[in-house]
DNA sequence: ACATGTGAAGCGCTTCACAGCG
DNA sequence: CGCTGTGAAGCGCTTCACATGT
């Protein structure tokens, strides 16, 4: 029940947290086998996913929503807010400056930041597009630890060096390429078309 | 080396198809060890991966580079063209209109929708937004199987029913919550708040 | 009585290490 | 010799089943 939390049990804690937050305002318990319908898994896997965070369930009873939603939280790092740098404003930047800016309270967007000199002075959710020259400081400044990658695929890895350079110590990459980055720098990827494709395969194969 | 491919293989044979196809023209040859590389994994997971989909290595030599992605891309479907539709035309919907459209030559775009009557009958990427009433006489013309969900969370399930009694047979869901569909309607989550949020519990624990 | 927490078994993927083959 | 293909071992996650606790 302490310190190593495995990797998916990770990647399923937002999904409860959300299903926590989709629950009645009035509802003050909930147990596994509901919360396990509401996250599309098993129960065994909310317990056992759970137990990793502590014991905060009551046996016979459930567990109690809010001491459940903050201790999520706090073991994902969300009551500290996260500064964040969006790099390439294209059509999929734009979007997420917009998307990610209000839905999430604990991501701030700091910095948008694009190659093109066309680009560079529009102005977007309250922000000024900048040069690519301003990210060092920019992201110094305002103490940013996360990047999100929204370029071509050719200029991604040339971004994210740059990123790693800046003091970006974690980076979420849209764009369609795999991306390297030194130690110490965590990578996670986002691709449509390896989605689009995994699609494919099950269509193609199951009729 | 035959029918069942594991999971975790399919959805590593997009990347390596990326990869290969990132490679210089003139390159006719790949090793499992600079594949690898290329796709950030490593080289017996490249070689497993790819005994599934029959042998297509010479020994000594390495893969014929164009076999290799014939036979990937014959694998996940891609010699196909598939029907794609979005519901949810925001700015996220938008983007991945311009975005898929292009990038991908399997997957066409025939029908963007929105409940929005404002938005009915704007023009985007050379389609017109059409209204949800639609949904099901479009499928079925243009033998859409695969729907793409970038509606607020609230709206998702919903829009996942339509689709399902509609025909489409996957989702792609970019809504930040879980939706079910019925058994035979595969769907994939791609979720920008569980992305930031597993990159956050990183940096809180490492620093 | 009832739902959690958890050993233990089961399962699938990863990695190793080398046989097989050009 | 070099690199693929693959049995086998290793590892981590899932699921079961029930002891545990209220």
């Amino acid at each position: 029940m302490k310190s190593a939390i495995p990797k998916v049990t990770v990647q399923r804690l937002p999904v409860y947290l959300r299903c926590l937050e989709s629950l009645p305002s009035g509802q003050r318990r909930v147990s596994s086998d509901d919360l396990a319908t509401l996250a599309g898994v098993n129960a065994a896997k909310v317990r056992k996913d759970l137990s990793h965070l502590g014991s905060y369930g009551v046996r016979g009873v459930g567990y109690d929503v809010d001491k459940l939603k903050l201790q999520i939280g706090l073991e994902l790092g969300l009551e500290q807010d996260w500064a964040v740098v969006i790099v390439g404003i294209g059509n999929l930047g734009r979007a997420l400056a917009n998307y990610a800016g209000f839905e999430e309270r604990s991501f701030r967007i700091v910095g948008l930041f694009d190659a093109d000199d066309q680009k560079v002075g529009q102005s977007l959710d309250g922000l000024t597009i900048e040069p690519m020259s301003r990210l060092p400081e920019v992201v110094a400044e305002q103490g940013a630890r996360i990047g999100i990658v929204t370029t071509p695929a050719h200029a991604a890895q040339q971004v994210a060096d740059l990123l790693a350079d800046a003091g970006i110590r974690s980076i979420l990459n849209f764009a369609p390429t795999v991306i390297k980055a030194p130690k110490g720098v965590d990578v996670r990827r986002v691709d449509l078309s390896t989605e689009l494709q995994v699609l494919s395969f099950y269509l193609h194969r199951k009729g």
